[in-house]
DNA sequence: AGAATTAGTTTTCAACATGAACTATATGGT
DNA sequence: ACCATATAGTTCATGTTGAAAACTAATTCT
């Protein structure tokens, strides 16, 4: 007797046949996410964990390790009776590119299946406004040094992933609108193509604020909420919908765009044309003009701030204050109208996170009363390598909902 | 070589094990999905648009004719050469019940597999306040003559979805908080249980503003829409996002509240503990009261405030227009947040759709220019039907997505 | 009447997970 | 030492499923 759940978790009706070997897929990927979940285990204890047959795990299993997704690491002893299991894992030697431009700096990585962050760089570089091949040219010596570390080291890149702070049409592989670095629809798939040499899946490009919501759910603070809005505080406001432990990433994939939520509908103009935007309030320029900091380049200036908050500076106190309160405002709206209850800030609100998260629970406390508990607002730790790793970890996921993509036979 | 759209439409990766018989049941739900789609049509058809063979297709909807979900109608002159095809389609005599409480009626139907209301009834009546188990008890009886009715005509009922207006737990079939009606707590597991004697698929509880913009998706003006914002003015203001054609329901099945988006920071305090929410200017107590219209029940003053607009009375204009206004400023942010463009006006709005229009459009085309085209705000036609068909149409959507459910043997 | 064309069924086959039987390797008690 | 017991992993027969191809059926065109 169901009273429906089905109903209300919505899986739309298939518009493709199942095939038998969908079967399979399905059970390789399973076997990789419980790996994931795991760690180091044995086929008797996946079988037990998955819901599988030992032997179809031990087939599975063999056709992972075939594919290089899944490694045998020796005995694994139990400390109890009867024949010990042979270990397994996720292969840390298969991984994935991470790249990141932003505006005053561009960074590479390598994640493997794991997790882990393996070569790491960050470049302090000014790309707003700069010709995109430019651009584009010094992120390729920069990719290709992380891959030539890679594989001195053994691994094998499958899949690249960028990150760009703006619109961008993964699809495709284009950034749409790229304010912030004045890039316009900016087509990088063919760059992108030939990026990671043996990578067969192709690099992906992703909005930056998304790709940092995902590798806070994956690696930072916000492992086992499941349910979040990631607030990304850069040169604009960004933001990163995490429903039910997924991306929400709207039709057209670029949900979450918190920075242009209406604050105040009598409020000043906007750069994206519209009133009022949340930009307008709590980005980085808003808070500095406030807050009286003038000149240098934006590091010198949010040092400014820095110093001026722990010196007590009334006047940059009340200017993060108050990006606080329209943040706040901006949350209590995405709380009611998404369902949903915590919050991760990242970027500069991380940074800022001692003057700024008292008047943001303030404010969500006026505004959408009794949604927040005290402990759901959660900073990020991730900092600079929270896009990157989200990228890189797109195409882990891709890797790891998809195996069978990278399976020799067939 | 793939640029990775895999990782923007995340699939989250499995937790269950797939069985070779799922594949059937994906093949099922596909076929009746086609048939939905090309109402009746051939086997051969069905083949060429689904991608099955014609030897799966023959299977398949031997199964489903011996659950009674699929009808053999006779030939099918295709009134070219060759064999004609024998036609199946849908059967209409599957359907499922209907049920809606809302403040000042209820309402009852019976919808069939190929969406045709067959029956409806609407009873005028006051339930605000009153005690839960009177109002189920006459919605019992209600729903008991539609069923009544569906059996003469031939009809096999295999569920029930009741719509309400507030905050449901689908899950449990409790009504968590309506304050409309004044239900705060209601467990109606039990009364949904026994309600629908020959569904085994039980009867589910449903938020009303979201049945209504899945009604709307299915059997109204959504149709072909595939994402949108249905905004429903009854005597609060609910929502329903759609997004991919499907309900965005949030993790706890309650998204889309968009009667409690803050749309003035400094706004007065709401029912609901926050302040400055959009029904606070836009739902109808605040619009009679800024038109200046008092006394009576609901329908008399919306009776009023309809005349009072037709007569062209100032102050009747300027207070639905500062609702349109308002209700702009919530769209925008939800259209920025939620990278969707269009949206859908149900309930009251629908009513008032000449007023409230233009300020619609203007306050949007101010707070987020460039969304919206100037036919992607549609009005709805299902009227007082609109939850109900949503209610019913989401358990016709269990079946066509289950229909194993259904199956006789196993 | 016969060729062409389309619909639908039957047959054969390969992929796949299951379940049971079997082999392999450990521990613990006597 | 030896054997019962327990656990890990493999092998093999089985049932379900859709694909592919051959086949039968029904209609139109010439």
């Amino acid at each position: 007797m169901s009273t429906g759940v089905e109903a209300s978790r919505r899986a739309t009706a298939p518009t493709s046949p199942g095939r038998v070997g969908d079967v399979r897929r399905r059970n390789l990927s399973l076997i990789l996410h419980q790996l994931g979940l795991s760690g180091q285990t044995t086929r008797a204890r996946l079988a037990a964990d998955t819901g599988l047959t030992k032997a179809s795990v031990s087939s599975l299993v063999a056709d992972l390790v075939s594919a290089g997704l899944v490694m045998e690491v020796g005995l694994n002893r139990a400390a109890e009776r009867g024949r010990p299991g042979l270990g397994v894992a996720l292969n840390t030697a298969a991984a994935a590119l991470g790249l990141e431009i932003n505006v005053d700096y561009m960074a590479a990585g390598v994640l493997n299946l794991a997790g882990d962050l393996q070569f790491h760089q960050v470049v302090e570089q000014h790309n707003a406004g700069k010709d995109p091949e430019e651009v584009l040219g010094r992120l390729t010596e920069l990719a290709g040094q992380a891959l030539q570390q890679a594989e001195a080291a053994g691994l094998t890149v499958h899949a690249g992933g960028l990150a760009v702070p703006g619109l961008v049409d993964t699809a495709s592989g284009r950034v749409l609108n790229a304010p912030n670095i004045g890039w316009r629809n900016v087509d990088i798939a063919e760059w992108a193509a030939s990026l990671v040499p043996e990578g067969i899946l192709g690099t992906a490009v992703f909005n930056e604020a998304n790709s940092a919501a995902l590798a806070e759910l994956w690696y930072g603070h916000g492992r086992g909420m499941g349910n979040y809005l990631f607030i990304s505080g850069e040169v604009g406001i960004g933001g990163g919908i995490i429903i039910d432990s997924g991306l929400f990433a709207g039709p057209g994939g670029n949900a979450g765009e918190i920075g242009h939520i209406v604050v105040d509908p009598e409020g000043p103009e906007c750069s994206c044309g519209g009133s009022g935007c949340l930009e307008r309030y709590a980005g980085q320029d808003a808070v500095f003009v406030r807050a009286g900091i003038e000149g240098g380049n934006d590091a010198e200036r949010m040092a400014a701030l820095l110093e001026a908050l722990e010196d007590g500076d009334e006047q940059a106190l009340a200017a993060v204050r108050r990006a606080g309160h329209y943040l706040g405002v901006a949350a209590s709206s995405t709380f009611r109208l998404l369902d949903i209850d915590a919050a991760v800030l990242g970027g500069n609100f991380a940074t800022l996170e001692r003057w700024i998260t008292p008047a943001f629970h303030a404010s969500v406390e006026e505004h959408a009363p009794a949604v927040l508990a005290a402990d759901d607002v959660v900073v990020s730790g991730l900092g600079r390598q929270a896009a990157l790793m989200g990228a890189a970890g797109s195409r882990i996921r891709t890797v790891i909902e998809h195996p069978h993509l990278l399976l020799k036979q067939h």
